[in-house]
DNA sequence: TAGCTGATTGACT
DNA sequence: GTCAATCAGCTAA
């Protein structure tokens, strides 16, 4: 069962917190690929100067509509990103997923970058995860909640400890700590 | 219509 | 440490 809708009706702080150990799950046809989250950012609102709730037109509809919606968008004009959109409609905020621990398909996702299935660090970095789990502009807007892209919740007791620091590549707002990864796992980027 | 910017990555010096 | 690849959506004209 997939998290359901309240577990993204929550701050993007909190949420991205509670992202981490969790597995995010991608159907494309007959083909399934997930991992666990390892590495996680907030955005907040208008007040975070780096949010795309704040500069980005087009992302709008998604920031103020209900949370538990996938927010796919391209930067560098080859690089998709993935966030999950968090709040209750009219809260805008996010969670931009950065690093996962590849658990099933890996040799689909090592396929998909074009690298060995022993590769480390197969879908760490937001480009490259996205790239591994072939995802595209068409699965902006997917509900997280039921349908081909879902996050399900730990599987089984996790325990780990949760380091937090500065976001990464960013160029607003670069001192906020909303940056949240597993410390000392091996499958958090390693930038920064 | 043209020009600019960016929540990146990988290859190279 | 530096740099190019490449595009959606803005801004200026």
């Amino acid at each position: 069962m997939p998290l359901p809708r309240a577990f993204y009706l929550r701050p993007p702080r909190v949420v991205a917190r509670a992202l981490l150990g969790c597995v995010l799950v991608s159907r494309k046809g007959r083909t399934l690929t997930s991992g666990r989250i390892v590495e996680t950012e907030a955005y907040l609102g208008p007040e975070d100067a780096a949010s795309h709730a704040a500069f980005r037109p087009g992302s709008h509809a998604l920031f103020y509509g209900d949370g538990g919606v996938a927010y796919v968008f391209l930067n560098y004009g080859m690089h998709h990103c993935l966030n999950a959109i968090t709040g209750p409609s009219g809260r805008p905020g996010c969670v931009l997923i950065r690093a996962l621990e590849p658990l099933d398909g890996r040799a689909t996702m090592a396929r998909r970058r074009g690298v060995a299935a022993t590769a480390p660090r197969l879908a760490s970095g937001p480009g490259n995860l996205t790239r591994a789990l072939g995802l595209s502009l068409r699965d902006n807007g997917a509900d997280l909640t039921r349908g081909s892209l879902t996050i399900e919740p730990p599987p089984g007791r996790t325990t780990f400890r949760i380091a937090a620091g500065p976001r990464i590549g960013i160029t607003r707002d670069v001192a906020r700590p909303l940056r949240f990864w597993i410390a000392a796992h091996p499958a958090v980027s390693r930038r920064g």
